[in-house]
DNA sequence: GCGTTGATATCGAGG
DNA sequence: CCTCGATGTCAACGC
């Protein structure tokens, strides 16, 4: 290893077609990340079907398979090939194509470009790991630690305790032994986390043959009113609870 | 408008972090998609909150306030912030530091590179519109056109019928005049799909102070064998179909 | 592989 | 603004 390994991007302005295509090929043999701008338009056909006509956009090709297509708005790529696809590129009537494929499910992304404004190589390997905190984990964790956050003699016995609906975030006991189903969500809730903590509920009666019922208990920074009119009719509790302490 | 308004990519390479900063600022003024590519660390305070050690990353903020910071692995971004926040960049300590924030929720991402190895301004603006098929609505368009796909005699009333728990995709007739509530998925269902339409079925019956009981009846491409028990259990009912013909 | 659920989900429509 | 449901959701984990 010398400091020559420690190599910089490799950058094209307008090149021709022919440059770009070999260029783009090398930095995928290379396992680099590949970013091509340019007017284009962009096929897909898999798990449903699209076409963009032409515009400016910009395409980066991923070493494990990964294809975005981003435009200048929008969290969300227009349109992407997810990991685990095989890029492919050629030159075809003047144009520059980036094809990207897999199979289960069989699906196909064809981005066309007629004018290549810029061709990047970047040599990148990223180890480093997210820590993140205010997870739905984390919530679950504070309530282990500190049961009585949940209500006064509450004992858990269980967390993803399987039922024939799913897995129970936690399941207990409260202070006079009833059993408890909890249901976690990190942040404010709708009807479907009511709807999930009911299908939990009627499955471990069931499973359980109990004649006394069981408690439902849906844990959660907040609730819209349509998901608490729910949890009466249901038969089932609410407590607000956040992620963090002091959040 | 002259020619050379159709400026292409600026891109500087290694750039000192007074000249990234300057470059980036300017990009940023001008509405281009700015990119820069480099060893960074992130932190992201806000909904949840998270940190990235040192590592090659590519960062790209788009002109609607968009940020978006990818390694060489994902579809998805390793960190990013949404639309409408406003970018913000400056120098300290000899690095480049890249934050976005905005309010509502309260949110903020910071990226400082500790050595900048491209900065990119991409001149952009987009206007082309994606064409999308094989969505949810083209399902609803198929059964409107041909209601005789759900089954023979089945009568459309109303889309979109409105309920204390939400909308019903088609509410209609079946042949011998019965109430039918008609839920759409595109894809293949699990047990959440077959609780949304219980949910439905359960309101509308309110809503209707029906003595005949509702029939409630699932469409999508196929079901996964819970939710096949789940229909069974709630008296519910199932059909096959697909968004699009021949698929 | 499929099934199920979480996510800083994102996005758009509607009130 | 909030609420609600779709998404080519994606990603992780279990079987």
């Amino acid at each position: 290893m010398t400091a020559s390994d420690h190599t910089g991007p490799v950058t094209l302005e307008q090149p021709a077609v022919e440059t770009a295509r070999e260029t783009v090929a090398d930095g995928i043999d290379r396992d680099a990340l590949v970013t091509v701008f340019g007017r284009c338009t962009v096929e897909y056909d898999g798990r449903a079907a699209s076409r963009l006509e032409a515009g400016d956009r910009h395409v980066m090709c991923k070493p494990d398979g990964t294809t975005l297509v981003h435009t200048d708005e929008g969290q969300q790529p227009v349109n992407w090939q997810p990991p685990g696809c095989s890029h492919e590129v050629y030159c075809e009537d003047d144009a520059l194509f980036l094809e990207s494929h897999r199979s289960t499910p069989e699906e196909r992304l064809l981005v066309g470009f007629e004018r290549v404004a810029q061709v990047s190589l970047f040599p990148i390997s990223d180890s480093s790991d997210l820590t993140l905190v205010g997870t739905e984990e984390d919530l679950r964790q504070r309530i282990l630690e500190d049961p009585g956050l949940l209500e006064p003699g509450f004992r858990p016995l269980a967390t993803e305790r399987d039922t024939p609906a799913g897995a129970i975030d936690i399941y207990g006991e409260d202070s006079v032994g009833r059993a408890v189903v909890v249901e976690l969500k990190r942040r404010r809730v709708g009807p479907d986390a009511v709807s999930q903590l009911r299908r939990y509920v009627d499955a471990l009666e069931r499973d359980l043959h109990a004649d006394a019922s069981i408690r439902g208990i849906l844990v959660a920074p907040s609730v819209t009113d349509r998901a608490r009119g729910l949890l009466g009719e249901h038969d089932l509790e609410f407590v607000s609870l956040e992620p963090v302490g002091e959040g």
